[in-house]
DNA sequence: TCGCGAACAGACAGGTCTGTCTACGCAAGG
DNA sequence: CCTTGCGTAGACAGACCTGTCTGTTCGCGA
């Protein structure tokens, strides 16, 4: 039903964005995130949009201005709805730093074995989008640094040597396990990367 | 001039490919490449690729029957020409396959660094396909596979403990690595999965 | 010189795209 | 009751899409 491509225990944070759980824009942006993501953004017209989400050509326009304005917005929200739910799920999984950087990659396998997986909205966004222009990008440099300011944050607090390193070895471990996730379907991926991490943590922490 | 994502240096050995270098066939390829892989291949129409091809539409569809045929040759050309070329490059680095692998950053690094670099035109088909069919996926495996098999050959013969792991592991920074470059257009990205690299393959190697 | 096939040029069909516009329904508040 | 405003339904414009088709041009081998 939902039009995400969250785990479904992400499904009730999002709904407290809006007043009304099902106002034309909460329609518009469910219908658009689910189609989006599973089919391609340039591969989606408007129309297909407005007729899954039960609202009026108009009433998209009104809103969001344009197809690209309703792009943004599904990003900005959809990339607010996964950072909530990922701070959540490793939060959930351990009170110490250490246990929740533990907890990044069996949190992301998770993910990956949803059945509406359908690989990372931003990467997906910027692979479609021309190169040479940095509207997309720039969506998705802001929400991995924010993500990876995070991991940063845990990082420090744990006693890592070099926070900021493993940081970007995480996030490079992160991505790639996305990616490969995406390509073959299979959540695997996360598991190489969990013992990979293991090994990069183990050189940061150890005595 | 040319319609690749790769370094100037791989020209040369893809256009032996083709008997006359300038055929209609080469010349749709090499710009198809350049505008799929720049503007995403949703966004470019089949007029656009023959005005830049410099050729009639007819022999377009005479030579690929489809803009789909089309895509998938290009992928295809354009995953043989980048393998040939990575394992050239590498293989130039050293002639041993440790050497081999520690060259496997370093020469991605140059690689992002083009001016053209696009990110990887297999990942970007893939993300901005419908993710519920396999079509494009399967020869994203198909690419993926081969390039895996090599690494793990040269980490067998470099005496790796597992070097199915060492594959997979190295498989995921190579693809985050290339994903975040295309997003952040910092070419960095290879230089932490080198030091990265360089943890876990002295896990393999280490005495 | 002739003939043939490859490629070009470009009109065309039929469909889809984004975005705009008008007309209507309906509910809440004065 | 009546107005105001949100949302719906759907026609429409103009551009662009893929794919087909016709006619022409050009180079090469016999």
């Amino acid at each position: 039903m939902a039009g995400s491509c969250l785990p479904p225990e992400a499904m009730p944070a999002r709904r407290l964005k809006t007043k009304a759980p099902d106002n034309p824009r909460a329609r518009l942006l469910e219908a658009a995130t689910e189609l989006f993501c599973r089919k391609g953004i340039n591969a989606i017209g408007v129309d297909t949009i407005v007729a899954k989400a039960g609202v009026a050509k108009s009433t998209l326009y009104k809103l969001f201005g344009s197809k690209e304005g309703l792009v943004e917005a599904v990003l900005r929200a959809e990339g607010e709805a996964w950072r909530e739910w990922f701070t959540a799920a490793i939060a959930r999984a351990s009170p110490d730093p250490r246990g929740q950087l533990d907890a990044i990659f069996p949190v992301l396998a998770q993910w990956f074995r949803q059945k509406r997986f359908y690989g990372c909205p931003f990467i997906n966004a910027v692979a479609e989008h021309d190169k040479t222009s940095d509207r997309v990008r720039r969506l998705a440099i802001e929400h991995k640094e924010q993500v990876l300011a995070h991991i940063r944050a845990l990082g420090a607090e744990a006693g890592a040597r070099d926070p900021d390193r493993l940081m970007h070895e995480i996030a490079l471990l992160m991505d790639g396990a996305i990616v490969v996730a995406m390509i073959t379907r299979a959540p695997t991926a996360a598991e190489f990367a969990k013992v990979a991490y293991d090994k990069l943590i183990d050189a940061q922490l150890a005595a």
